[in-house]
Order: C-alpha cells, then structure tokens, then sequence
DNA sequence: GTACGAGACGTTATATTGTATCCAACGGCT
DNA sequence: AGCCGTTGGATACAATATAACGTCTCGTAC
C-alpha cells in the first residue's frame, strides 16, 4: 500500500539528499520507504524482515548502515524506550522532536514542541551543558485509549 | 571505598522500603550499593561483574530483577540512550528526572526542572495524552569538558 | 511448632539488538 | 581503461535482555 503522503515523502526525501550531495540509494530508500508505510514504529530486525520479503536474504548490518545514513539525515528517528524507528514527518529543517508513545495501542506521535526545547536548552545552558542530540520519549496511554478506559 | 554519603542513600533506601512495605534483601542492596558507588553509569552486565568479585557466580536475571525492582522503587533510574543505570540521588519523593550525559568523559547529572516537567505536561494534556513515564536524555557536551576544548 | 503461600532467588537456555571485519561491486573521475 | 572512494554482501560475534522452571525463604495462620 503506497499511499499520496508516502510518495510525497520519498519524493522530499530524494530532493533533500540530492541538495545536500548525499545519495539516497535503492537499499536507503526502501528502508525508508518501509518505515513510512508503517504505522507504528519498527525494530531494525522487522525492517530486515520486510526487506527480506521477495527479495534475496539481507543481513543485519544492510539494515543497521540504511539506519544509520537515514539517522544522520534527520530521515527517521530512533526511539530509544523502544528499540525501534520512525519515519520523520518534516525532516526539511533540523530539529529535536518529542514523541508520545502509547503503551496500550503502540501509537507514536512526534511532536515538536518549542516550549519543551526552550525548557531543556535553559536548563542545559545554566549548567554549561551543550547539546548534541536530545531523547525527550513520554510513555503513557494515548487520548483512544484513556476514553477506551484501556 | 563506602563513602558517608553512599552510606546515607543505602540507609534512607532502607527506612524507604521499610515504609513501602517491601523488602529491599540483601542482592537489591547490593546493586543499589554498586550503582551508587560508580561515578558512572552502569550496565547490567559491569554489576554482574562487580556482585561476582569475592562472591558465586551469578546469571543476568538475577541482576535484572533487583534492578526492576529497584527502577520501580525509584531508587535508580534507568539511561535508555546507554543501556545502563544510576543511583537516584533523591528516591524520598517520586519524581521525573532529566540527565545530562556527557558523551566526552561519560559524567551523567540527574536535573529535577520544573519548567521541563510542566512544558511536557501541558504538551501531553494537549493531545490528551496521559503520561506514564518520562525519558528525557540530553546527550552532549559537560562544561568541564567544553573548556578543555574536547 | 508446623504447614502454607507469596515472593525472591538460582539456573539453564535462549531471544533480541547491535557491531566488527573483510571483501566484492558500483560509480564517478581522469 | 584504470583508479579510488562509497556502498553493500556475508560471516561471525558481542552486548543486552528475557523465558521458564524449580527451589528456597520468610511471614503468617493455625
């Protein structure tokens, strides 16, 4: 199932890394593409799995040098509570995103809250900290599933 | 090397559990012991290495479950960037930490920011999300290490 | 004091996640 | 064509975490 907005993704993805002279090449794209028809967020040996589907047999490092590229492009995200990644939603501009992940249904929802980044950047800086990557992960029951009573 | 403070965490750890109604046995003190005598966080499999000097040989569930218990007690907190562990400085009141971990010479500080619990508070409730678990991981540079230019 | 039950622990095996290494294939360049 | 840097294939392995099951221990009730 390849939907409109995945298309659109792979498309942005294609012209974003030929802007920055990096290739998006066939294995990078259908990991990529994988992620983004998913809706939860998947484990590096789902990914493989569903490479693996009628094609020849990958290994895991294929996957895991896909992600990596990917990770370094602002592409995906790793979601570190899960072990798992996600296609990204706008990975035009840098950013530190937040996810809300669901434990009941698995949903995740990033989110890219300002005052969450202007609250963590304060409190860095009083300590002279200075940020590389940052991992804010809520764990929790989404708005379904609390109505759900789940 | 037990170090008065070390001492005062196992012993309040202690009194905390006695009022919990649980029981922290021998093996959970001695994690907790461990952590809180490393400046650095831990893996699960360097405590296993630390509970084996002097002592029988021990398998990894027997770490994992003192340390479930000790993370749901609140008297450590788990770094999901690192897969390791570190001693709570402050188990009296539940709380939601925040971490800044230097990737230079490894130094973890556990912050208790309020503008960061309300800034991801307000985010959650606005998508009706109910929290659970917060995992908030800085990852960068300490201002120790930034002056030495590393 | 003894029997019971829940929780804690020991032990073995195994699942899951992630890397190191080395070599072959490809692509652009001169 | 020949060179060289990047990408990918393949094997093996390291690191992290859990399942399953039996045994022991401790508090409690009788």
């Amino acid at each position: 199932m390849t939907s409109i907005a995945e298309k659109t993704v792979l498309d942005r993805a294609d012209s974003l890394c030929r802007a920055r002279g990096v290739r998006l090449t066939a294995q990078r794209r259908r990991v990529l593409a994988i992620l983004c028809a998913s809706a939860r967020p998947l484990g590096a040996y789902e990914i493989l799995d569903a490479m693996r589907e009628g094609s020849r047999a990958l290994a895991p490092p294929t996957v895991y040098r896909a992600l990596d590229f990917l990770l370094e492009q602002g592409l995906v995200h790793k979601l570190e509570s899960l072990h798992a990644f996600v296609g990204c939603n706008h990975p035009e501009h840098p950013h530190s995103s937040q996810f809300l992940i669901c434990n009941s249904c698995g949903e995740v929802t990033e989110l890219e809250d300002e005052a969450i980044a202007r609250s963590l950047g304060s409190a860095a800086s009083m300590s002279g900290f200075q940020p590389q990557r940052r991992v804010v992960e809520v764990i929790g029951t989404c708005a379904g599933c609390a109505q759900k009573g789940r």
